[in-house]
Order: structure tokens, then C-alpha cells, then sequence
DNA sequence: GGTACTGCGTAACAGATTGTAACAAAAAGG
DNA sequence: CCTTTTTGTTACAATCTGTTACGCAGTACC
């Protein structure tokens, strides 16, 4: 499976370096930042599936971050400060926090909440496309991820199925990422079910699938251009994609 | 748009009804349960979007209905009980609580957890559309909520069945959401009536109404473009929907 | 260079799900 | 009461999806 990523966020040092290791020792991979110029950075950079993100950052405030944050995408942002009133744990929960820990915590009960909470949340990053994209375009394709609609680069109507529609859209989720069978498995099974993840990961399903698909999309199915094979990983969409 | 619905399990009448009438008051729709056994008719009888579960529940026990009920589906759960050491709270996040809340608590903070909740989690889609909601409109066309009016984009009136009416403001109540067959039928019958819900849901009369409306509001039937299958689960309207 | 193994492509098939024409029954209107 | 409309049921067709089996290409090993 992928390993989660955290983005730590907190302008003090002892805290945030404390964090990065305690983490890492739980298994996750850590970025950590202390300013929003930093999260954004590190956004562009890396897929990030939650992120800790201190209520106090030096000039900043977390809580409007975490409000601007709200308006780009949807990664689950667990909100962490030393005031923990009723009132400001709302505010957290109104500027779009998932979840909201007092400091000081014990560390053993931030990671139980952290992996709720990505058990829960539709990671950001991962392989569900970002709540903000509306229509991703790619070599002249275009598919409106909320209405399902698929256009050819001639601007006519492309019948999808409904699982091809969802491996497009894992696809497109992570364009030049090579995504495993398992990835790809997991991303099309809205309940995540283990059994049956692993049962498609090991079979031909996907595989199959994806020769569907690039039957309808690929000018040459026999050489594939948009969905090209990684051998020994998977598969991976192989242009760039815009979206609005 | 879609009010959600919450199951409040818990063995105590005092607090259960007091969660209920405040919840109500919030503007959610609220069942009430005190057993494993009650969980289970409700959760057949509704769509649940998140359970208040408390720890005690006379002869049961809430984490290990907790962890029964992740075995099946993956409804949020939000714990609530008087025990609240971080050993106790880890307990409820291993058996896959989203949430954890002490007792005695502040009923606007719980109300923003559940929200904030809702916001993350699978948000079950309702079936109710706004009885304030005049003229709902839809790729060029409407439907006057109150006469029952449906124009075509050319501005013509087109005549709808009672039944194809019902179905297309339970369609125009959930845009983007796929609805299963089950919702379908309890949104059009008037009295939820458990045996003709389940009658209409196993049968084909709801595909055939679908394809009847098809068949009035598309350009192609056989190639739908706003009322779109959902292989497996059931029906979908595909397009932006706005209501005055 | 030859052989064996692995991974991938894909045609064909089977089972499940959905589309829909036709018909019957129920409901509504005159 | 008769006619028309609406709605549910039935039966068959079409589509979707996973599995199976075979072939081919790539890779490793001798």
C-alpha cells in the first residue's frame, strides 16, 4: 500500500522536529513546514494526505490557512493549539478542520486520531480526484468529473462505463505517477474492502480493464500513448492534465 | 440541499430524547436506538449519514457494536461516554470510531464534530427536496415544484405522470448524487410504506419509470445525458441544478 | 544463443445488471 | 359505466464486468 504523508506544521522547532521523528517511528512519511509559503511549497511538491497544523504560526493565524486551504482542496487537516476552548475548537470546526487537539497531547493518541481520521477522509492527494477539479483536460480529452461526461479531441460524446469512468479519473488524479494494480484496485472500491482490493489487484481485472479503455481512448490500442504499461508496477497516464 | 440523518444509540431515555430534540432543533433528521437490535432495523429501514454511539449500553457494549458495524458498512460513528482516559479513547478509534466525545459535553461543540464529520464522510444522500424550493432548473429546463410544470428548453410545456414527476424531483433533490433503487422508492412513496418500498425496489418498475422519463427529457434515451445509470448502485442526475 | 519463467495483452465466455417492448391491471377522467 | 391513461410485471435483449486461457514479449539464467 502507499504510505500516508504528513505535512507537520508548527513554528516551533522542538515541537515540529518531535513530531517528524514520532511519526516517522509510526510509519508515515513527514514534511514539515512552519509558514504558509512552506505548505504551499511542499503541496506543490508532494502528495499530502493530512495535515497537523498549529492554531499559532508567528505572524500567521492556522485558522485562516486552514479556511484557505478549505477553498483549494479537501485534505483532511487535523487543527492543533493550546487553547481549547469550546469556542475555538468551533472555530477550527467552522473553518473546515476535521478534527481539533489540545496541546499538550498525548503523542500515542494524536497518531490513533490521525489514522481515523485518514481512514475517514478521501485522501486529497491520493487517488481520488481534488474536490476543486471540475473538468480535467488532456491531449485534447476532456472529462467533467462531475457529471461523468467524456469528450473526444473532436468535441463528440464518449461513452464510458461506469468503472472505466472511475479508472480514468484515478488516472487522472495522478498524471506521470505510475499507479500499482493495487492502487488502482483500491481507488475503484468505494468501500475499500482488503478482500476485494486484493482480490483485483491479483487477478486480470484491472488489466483487462484498462484495455478497455484504452480502446476508447487510444488512437492505437496496440500502442498506447495516454495509458502506457509499467512493467513489473502498473500503469500510468502519460501526458500532462489541466484542470479547472 | 439533503438533510442528513443521525442514529442516537443510547440506553438512557433522558439523555437519548434530550440528543434528539436538539439535533432536531439543528436541522437533522434524528432516529433514536437503545439497542444492537434497534441499530440494525433502523439502519435497514435508513440511510444513516452518522451514529451517536454511546459506550454503555446496558447489556451491550457500544465498541464492540463499534466494531461490528465496521465490518459491514463504514456509516460515520462518533462515540460518546463518561470514561474518557486516552487509553479508553484509543479503544474506540481501534474499534473505528471517526470520533470520540466525553461526557458531559457542551451540545454546540458536539453539533460541530458531527458537522465537521458529515463534511468529510460519506454523506448520504436525502431524499427530501426543499418544500421552499419554487422552480428548480436544469440544463434549459425547469420544474415548477408547486404546479408540478415541467418546460423543455424551448420553453414548451411537457407532460409529466404524477409518478415521473415524483421521481424527477427526487432526481432534482439530489443532483450529482447516485441514488439506489431503495431511495428511489421510498422518496416516491408517499406513506414509506416498508413492503411496497422493498416491492419496488426489487422489481423493475423503478427502472422502467426511469426509462419512461428518459425518454421525455432526453435528446437520445439510449445514450442518457442527465439521468445517468450508475451500474450496481442505481440512477444519477448528471447536471448542475439550480432552485429559486 | 537457447531455454524457462514472468508479466502483460486480449479474445471469449459466463453471470449479473440494466434497457425496454408488450401486456395486464389499476387508476383516473368523462 | 366506458374509455383513456398510468403503472407494474414479464420476458427477452443488450451491456457490463470478472474470469479463464492462450499467445507474445521481456527478462533471467545457463
Amino acid at each position: 500500500m502507499t504510505i500516508p504523508r504528513l505535512l507537520v506544521v508548527d513554528d516551533d522547532t522542538e515541537l515540529r522536529e518531535m513530531l517528524t521523528k514520532f511519526f516517522q517511528g509510526q510509519g508515515f512519511a513527514v514534511c514539515p513546514a512552519s509558514t504558509g509559503a512552506e505548505i504551499a511549497a511542499a503541496m506543490e511538491r508532494y502528495r499530502i494526505d493530512l495535515i497537523l497544523l498549529d492554531v499559532m504560526l508567528g505572524d500567521e493565524s492556522g485558522l485562516d490557512l486552514c479556511a484557505q486551504l478549505r477553498t483549494e482542496q479537501d485534505v483532511p487537516i487535523i487543527m492543533v493549539s493550546a487553547l481549547s476552548s469550546d469556542n475555538q475548537r468551533m472555530q477550527g470546526y467552522a473553518a473546515g478542520a476535521d478534527d481539533y487537539v489540545a496541546k499538550p497531547f498525548n503523542p500515542d493518541l494524536l497518531a490513533a486520531r490521525v489514522k481515523a481520521v485518514l481512514r475517514r477522509g478521501n485522501r486529497a492527494a491520493s487517488l481520488t480526484y481534488r474536490k476543486s477539479a471540475g473538468v480535467y483536460r488532456f491531449e485534447g480529452w476532456s472529462l467533467d468529473a462531475r457529471t461523468g461526461e467524456v469528450r473526444a479531441p473532436g468535441g463528440y460524446l464518449v461513452s464510458l462505463s461506469r468503472r472505466e469512468t472511475a479508472l480514468l479519473k484515478a488516472l487522472l488524479a495522478n498524471p506521470m505517477i505510475p499507479l500499482k494494480r493495487e492502487e488502482i484496485a483500491e481507488a475503484l472500491d468505494p468501500d475499500r474492502d482488503p478482500q476485494r482490493v486484493m482480490d483485483a489487484a491479483e487477478g486480470r481485472a484491472i488489466d483487462v480493464l484498462v484495455g478497455r479503455l484504452r480502446g476508447k481512448l487510444e488512437a492505437n490500442p496496440k500502442e498506447p500513448r495516454l495509458i502506457r504499461t509499467e512493467r513489473g508496477v502498473g500503469y500510468v497516464l502519460a501526458c500532462e492534465v489541466t484542470q479547472e
